[in-house]
DNA sequence: AGAAAACCGTACCGCCGGTGCAGTTTTCGC
DNA sequence: GCGAAAACTGCACCGGCGGTACGGTTTTCT
């Protein structure tokens, strides 16, 4: 009975692949299935439904992302014990796994799902949901221990700065799509990065020549 | 034979809807027909498949955005003379134009046909594809137009920038979507505005108290 | 050895995009 | 008002898809 745990990570192995490359929807059962070298019947007695093939992938997507991002912001807690630099650190460190990835990012689950939502029923929308908002709450949460050490330059909510990055990341990923240049998510993460520095990082010493202060 | 063209765009009206409500793959032809009180060969006189319907959609969508941010921009041009304060006001416009929709902003075709990219053929993709690339290349005018007046405070590419500005329109998009907030699209977008703001504002206006500017 | 788990085979359903084609109505220019 | 083109209708049919139903078989663990 450990077989089952296999085939049911093939299955998702294939879907997945099948799901970044051409969306969910047009990722058959059917082809899965012939990939996989199994029956229908077979399929669905891992999976009842589509839907719960569809949960089947984020659940994993989800658990894997939270590794990855505990790497890169763990390493990044290493090498700072500042707020501010643990974020900028992080965010560059993420940005450098994206552009590094051969053939470019594979792109998100999450994001693919997002725009294919009408396809799910509601406990997959609802599990989209939950998972950005968990990114919202990670970034947000260092976002405000930022806030506590640092002065803000502009009145702006912490919330908002979080779902900047999480929006860099989702916008970065369709452009890269759009555009087909897998560079744009990691420049686009740099973006939000640098936004993030600005807002934080007293800007006069740049901006203003020296002489001005000095004199 | 004016008629013809009366029902090609209730053809267009119905399936649009659809298509920002639910996705282009979950909006069936049956499903326009029906409300569109035709036959399927009335449908297939119009557009001989669905990628011809993608198509409609995304020209008629093209020059409806083109007009919106005509009259925005344009009204920006108005009020100032000053590139910097062009954009910063026109993305406001655009942001508050969002913003006052009721029941939220219906979301953007090309932002949901980039994530369903597989169900068209090349033709439709090349068509988002240059879309996206006009939006681009229109806040990079403006922006290399602020480049030439203004001092930048970091390095940043002209092109970086207004990638920049579209990517917080899309990941906005996205995320009211998934957050099923329409509030984030407008916050988002004046992020970004916020983000050219600080990009080219002498910080040190703020930053610096004026007395040292003075002294 | 036996029970549960992990499948296979087959036949079937309704929806969907799409085709083909012959026939009918509507509209417009002359 | 007539004729031709445009704008459809009606119907029959196709293959792919997600999904159901169910009986039978093999594999695996205990």
């Amino acid at each position: 009975m450990r077989k089952g745990n296999e085939t049911r990570e093939r299955i998702l192995d294939i879907a997945e692949a099948g799901v970044l490359a051409k969306g969910f929807g047009a990722t058959s059962i059917d082809e899965i299935i012939a990939e996989a070298g199994i029956t229908k019947s077979g399929f669905f007695y891992h999976f009842h439904d589509k839907n719960e093939l569809a949960r089947g992938l984020l659940s994993r997507h989800r658990s894997r992302l939270e590794q990855l991002v505990g790497e890169v912001f763990g390493r990044a807690a290493e090498l700072s014990d500042d707020p501010l630099q643990r974020l900028l650190i992080g965010l560059t460190l993420f940005a450098e796994h994206m552009a590094s990835m051969p053939g470019g990012h594979p792109g998100c689950l999450v994001a693919t799902m997002s725009y294919q939502g009408q396809l799910f029923n509601r406990e997959v929308r609802a599990m989209v949901n939950s998972i950005v908002e968990e990114w919202n709450a990670f970034f947000r949460g260092m976002v405000e221990k930022i806030v506590a050490a640092y002065p803000l330059r502009e009145p702006v909510d912490p919330g908002r700065i979080a779902r900047n990055i999480t929006c860099a990341i989702d916008g970065g990923i369709i452009m890269s799509k759009s555009l087909g240049d897998p560079s744009v998510l990691p420049e686009q993460m740099l973006m939000a990065r640098n936004y993030v520095k600005m807002l934080f990082q007293p800007a006069a010493l740049h901006a203003v020549p020296r002489e001005a202060l000095a004199a």
